[in-house]
DNA sequence: CCGGTTCTCCGAATCGGTTCGACAGAACAT
DNA sequence: ATGTTCTGTCGAACCGATTCGGAGAACCGG
């Protein structure tokens, strides 16, 4: 069913076929119904490798994730669930290219092979060298989060320095006094993870601003590590009062270990944080937090697309800092 | 950088560029070389739209995921993984497609534009228009999960039957004499939702086999739903002393509810069930499941490219059983 | 020295669209 | 009546690869 065998059966030229598709030309109302009957008649679309290879653009995006083996966060997810839906309602297709390590064939494919007309770009690092490797070949891109350089990048993160902030002046807003960061995994920190890295700096300077105690500790990301790295905070730093985090996947093991300590919360202990939606409202009591906003991945589509229309505009960027839900797991201090 | 610049640059023709990089026929060591040499300095790849021109085949795949609107669980997402790590590794791209409608753009863009050489269903129902739509277009496909009519289709599934089939022998086995069935939610039941019948058949048919007595009850699939699922069937079935599930999202929720109500798994209590290792072992004590491969994904690929390669085959099926792992969760019968 | 192989390579056709220039005929203005 | 503009359509070139038929050279044995 090629566009040579709708113009055959309307008795036309292949280009007025093509004109009355695209409306380019103008075609002659009846000759257009004509061609349209046909066409609904034998479901005919047009061959997308033909169109792009003549237009020279693909109407595809390619979504650079992590690794399979690294398994993706809930947060991480969301994103690509935006992503992929908010391409869809641009009529594009997502192209996925897992890919972790620097010389990756599925990513040299989708960078090299011009499968794609940009690329999202997820997880990234402070320093990444598939962000130079796509600049070095000129293919428009989004990353969500951004690098140590981030000027030259278009990019959308979520601010953490700054919910990490609120969280604390929230909680000293209830009188605490010694708060405890829960970061993520120490790979992560060490690795220059950005989220970690920003998160720990607004915690420092929210604490050292409203002249509290912090103790910042790194807690791998899953239930397991949440529940031990609890277990020896409540041990080493029984002072502390109210916790903040940005680690969502320790959040049922922080839970565990709470329970099993008899503390409750917030009576006896606050927590505050940044996590999906998701996981905060799974927690017992509902986590006070800012919920990471799914629509992450609909900025980045429309960012890339701005960048693909006008590649030499000055790159944006989009920073948010989504509202604190409060819930349920922040309370006054309690009494010594 | 197309394949005429790399022939003008070594003094050849295109076609023997062509050759040389396919190797569809001899080209003289010497020429190869020289090709090569100005391949790998200009850092060329064929372009992919004009490749798949005119071979006729995009050496992309098709993966159908549930709209994201609903919540993909663990299990979904690592299927999704190993699909994409499986399709890299055979050197090929996943087009994702987010649909669960009947009339949804993407999937029809996907199934009629020839943007992909074969598509992988997810998250089927008995009865799915997706199948009978692809069917009609002639597109090779694989099903995770089979529907009604499966004898015609390609697909590789989880047995469900048989795997909460051992889950009860093994409480049988134990001592166990009265077992509970937590099933999916009873929206997903109530739709025909393959594995949530088949579980609930397997677990019919072993119960009545060892002249058990057993409950079944829906459950939904999140960790709230669990807990109150538990509290109901602890209130209203004090005789239950044992307790097969395929609800891994509900797990949480179990727990939390065998805690509060001071019950100690395994000695008061016993579980088993099918889950993605991930939730097993996130479970306090250690879950004794099935474990719910993750390859599922890599296989259905497997699949997809038999199908492709020899469509008039007899289509194969795939039903997965894997091992249970025997953890800390399942022990004795308690004594009365 | 000639006919037949073998080894290399080239030219041209092809895949299925889009788009540009041209052109016939109608409509309109002078 | 003649020139001009506007409409609707067509033919051909083009995008960048693959692939088939064949050309020319080297080499073989007879």
């Amino acid at each position: 069913m090629n566009i040579g065998e709708i113009a055959r059966r309307a008795g036309v030229s292949r280009s007025t076929v093509s004109y009355a598709l695209s409306g380019k030309r103008t075609v002659s109302d009846e000759t257009r119904r004509r061609i349209q009957a046909i066409i609904d008649e034998l479901d005919y679309r047009p061959n997308a490798a033909a169109r792009a290879l003549k237009e020279g653009r693909t109407r595809t995006l390619g979504l650079v994730i992590p690794p399979a083996s690294l398994r993706l966060t809930d947060m991480q997810l969301g994103f690509v669930a935006s992503v992929v839906e908010a391409a869809a309602r641009a009529d594009l297709d997502v192209l996925l290219s897992p890919s972790g390590g620097d010389h990756d064939r599925s990513f040299e494919r989708v960078v090299t092979g011009r499968r794609v007309d940009g690329v999202i770009l997820m997880e990234i690092r402070l320093e990444d060298t598939r962000v130079t490797r796509l600049q070095q070949a000129g293919l428009p891109f989004v990353t969500i989060g951004h690098t140590a350089h981030p000027h030259g990048t278009c990019w959308v993160d979520v601010d953490y320095a700054t919910l990490i902030a609120r969280c604390v002046h929230h909680l000293a807003d209830l009188g605490h006094r010694h708060i405890a960061l829960i970061n993520r995994s120490p790979e992560l920190v060490a690795a220059g993870y950005g989220p970690a890295q920003r998160a720990l700096a607004g915690f420092t300077e929210a604490v050292t601003q409203r002249g509290l105690t912090g103790v910042d500790l790194c807690c791998g990301d899953d239930a397991a590590a949440g529940e031990s790295c609890l277990e020896q905070l409540l041990d080493e730093r029984p002072e502390i009062t109210a916790i903040a985090t940005l680690n969502e996947a320790a959040l049922p093991g922080i839970e565990r270990a709470l329970e099993r300590a008899r503390i409750c919360v917030p009576r006896d202990l606050s927590i505050a944080g940044v996590a999906a939606r998701h996981w905060a409202e799974g927690f017992r009591p509902a986590l006070t937090a800012a919920d990471v906003p799914t629509e992450m991945g609909t900025h980045a589509v429309e960012l890339l697309l701005e960048r693909i229309a006008t590649p030499d505009a000055p790159p944006r960027h989009l920073l948010l800092t989504p509202p604190i839900s409060l819930r349920a797991s922040t309370g006054p201090v309690p009494a010594r």
